[in-house]
DNA sequence: CCAACTCGGATCCGACGT
DNA sequence: ACGTCGGATCCGAGTTGG
């Protein structure tokens, strides 16, 4: 029952560019030069964020902006001079301490970045321990009163400070904490900050709600015009698809979903890039289409008013999944992978057409995700249908469809459906066959249920492979299976260093026996993102020359709609993992920049 | 209003290991 | 008697599109 015809196998995965290689893990001579050439510098330095690293001299800076001068030198203590970002980075760390114990289940259970040398990034730490020995720590003061001081030291004023180091004006900061209470999460901050901003020509305009309690405080954008955010200046309204005056709510989804081209498709977007997204690095950033409401405008602003691309798979392959992109990456030449993968379920699992009902209409799949239909739900299909005549009564049919279309169910033998198998979904997203083997099943469709589809990935990410004849250096956030090696790999682009971010063990352990069998550059991988400091990075630039392009796709679970639990959009701990990747991506930029 | 859809989760239960 | 693990079941919100 397999859809795989030995041309599957054979000619799917077996690309060129496989070439020589280890001339040198650690050149992209060749990288920097193909980069765009102009880029306007930006103009973020206002709120000091993400520039110049608080050496001792910076402490005055955050002094000046608001920030106690204690939390200050806490935070430099711990950090090491290690960027503003960390200082963020360790702010809500502090945050989270301090009144969400919840949101950390990770592994480094909240202490201290630099708490956490984990394991699996040994290698680097050999690399670059002669750098982190020497940082200079913040002056000298007692370390019995860090603790009693962060306990002392008011919630409003932290949560005050935090916004502040964020880039927010404090007259906005201390606005938002008034109006949502002090235990509001720092995201739910952001988010009032936003709203406000975004709420009619009235600073606070429609602050007439200003009783909205310590909870509510997000989620009543109204229309009006926009506000700057001052961090990322220009406010480039051209790219901007909304017209009227946007507000934080509607970031309309195309329909059809088919991002800026397709393949076949003659029609181009023009776009605009302001100048501080423009690269180098490429960055390139996904998530699910379907985000609570504000959640991609948000993000939007944050990675430099790119607008972004949605796409939906099913026009790449056989299953819908409906994601938006955003990147600072050519439009043009784009090129789909080769073979050209079925978009039909038919096409791709010719024996189902078989046992196909009539009366079920589907031909593509809907979005596969993580959990399958239990063993039982099947057997009550088949229980009602072999009860049924043929052409079974409507209701019936309503029944079977709907848990069809719910649990992607395809139909195996006479009135027997069954789930996807993992190799299928590897398939359908685009993966090698057995990519994912070796791991429990649940966790095969865990991991398969949050990955890219390559070959949409691929089409957009296609582009590079002329500008990067002599390969890449690739800095992967969030890689899960290596959806985004894999379709640098499929394009025939080599990877001469990839540094991958994954909290998921069995995750990595699949990159690196992918890599391992297909690879001939350097894998590093690292296991908790909050490990990756500014200064980390920094070391890692200088090591191999610098990142050509920086991917990431944000782990999920909140902001898909299946989620009614904490359905925070960009709150908790998923600002912390969007703002990883946005403090990640800002200190490659600055770094390189820099260097 | 209803229907469809969504990169899910909390809980319970049984199997298994200690 | 416990803890852990994976499976099964019941959840079900918010948004969109009709």
């Amino acid at each position: 029952m397999h859809w795989v015809s030995d041309n599957e196998d054979s000619d799917k995965f077996e690309w060129d560019s496989d070439g020589e290689e280890e001339e040198t893990s650690f050149n992209l001579a060749g990288a920097g030069s193909s980069a765009p050439a102009s880029r306007n510098i930006d103009v973020r330095v206002a709120n000091g964020y993400g520039k110049a690293g608080p050496s001792a001299s910076s402490v005055q800076e955050y002094v000046a902006m608001g920030f106690p001068e204690e939390m200050v030198l806490k935070a430099m203590k711990d950090n090491g001079d290690d960027g503003a970002e960390s200082l963020v980075e360790l702010l809500l760390t502090y945050k989270a301490l301090g009144n969400d114990p919840s949101v950390d289940n990770g592994s480094t259970s909240g202490c201290a970045p630099q708490a956490a040398a984990d394991s699996d990034d040994d290698i680097l730490e050999n690399w670059d321990s002669e750098d982190a020995a020497e940082r200079n720590k913040g002056p000298a003061f007692d370390e019995s009163d860090d603790e009693d001081f962060l306990r002392e030291m008011s919630q409003k004023d932290e949560k005050v400070d935090s916004l502040v180091n964020m880039g927010f004006p404090e007259d906005e900061a201390i606005m938002a904490v008034t109006r949502c209470g002090q235990d509001a999460s720092i995201a739910v901050l952001v988010d009032s900050i936003y709203a406000s901003q975004t709420a009619g020509d009235g600073y606070y305009g429609n602050s007439s709600d200003h009783e909205d309690n310590s909870y509510g405080g997000r989620k009543k954008g109204r229309p009006g015009n926009k506000r700057k955010r001052k961090s990322f200046g220009g406010q480039s309204q051209g790219s901007r698809g909304p017209l009227d005056g946007s507000n934080d709510e509607p970031m309309p989804l195309p329909n059809p979903m088919i991002g800026f081209n397709l393949p076949n498709g003659s029609m181009s977007v023009k776009r605009s890039l302001p100048g501080q997204a423009i690269g180098p690095p490429y960055f390139y950033y996904e998530n699910v289409a379907l985000a609570p409401k504000g959640v991609w405008t948000t993000i939007s602003r944050f990675l430099y008013d790119i607008q972004p691309e949605f796409v939906d798979s099913k026009f790449f392959c056989a299953a819908a999944r409906k994601r938006g992109y955003i990147h600072n990456l050519p439009l043009v030449n784009r090129s789909a992978l080769r073979p050209i993968p079925p978009k039909t379920i038919f096409e791709a699992f010719p024996r189902t057409k078989k046992w196909w009902p009539s009366w079920d209409p589907r031909r593509q799949f809907n979005c596969l995700q993580t959990c399958v239909a239990s063993a039982k739900l099947l057997e009550r299909i088949r229980l009602a249908l072999t009860n049924s005549v043929d052409p079974p009564p409507q209701r019936v049919q309503k029944y079977v469809l709907e848990e069809c279309r719910k649990w992607n169910l395809a139909w195996v033998g006479l009135n027997k459906v069954a789930p996807l198998e993992p190799d299928e979904m590897e398939f359908l997203l685009g993966f090698p066959k057995d990519h994912t083997r070796g791991i429990s099943r649940t966790e095969r469709y865990r991991s398969l249920g949050n990955s890219f589809q390559v070959d949409t990935v691929a089409y957009h990410l296609s582009v590079l492979k002329d500008m990067f004849p002599h390969g890449m250096n690739v800095l992967s956030l969030f890689s899960g299976i290596g959806g985004a090696e894999v379709a640098l790999h499929r394009l025939g682009i080599r990877m001469n260093n990839v540094i991958s971010v994954e909290k998921s063990e069995v995750n990595r352990t699949i990159l690196k026996s992918w890599w391992d069998q297909t690879q001939t550059g350097t894998l590093i991988e690292i296991s908790d993102v909050q490990t990756l400091t500014s200064e980390k990075i920094e070391s890692y630039i200088r090591r191999i020359g610098g990142f050509d392009l920086v991917i990431g796709g944000s782990p999920c679970n909140n902001l898909a709609g299946s989620n009614r639990h904490h359905r925070d959009g960009l709150e908790g701990e998923h600002s912390a993992l969007f703002y990883h990747y946005f403090r990640i991506l800002d200190a490659v930029k600055s770094i390189m920049e820099r260097l």
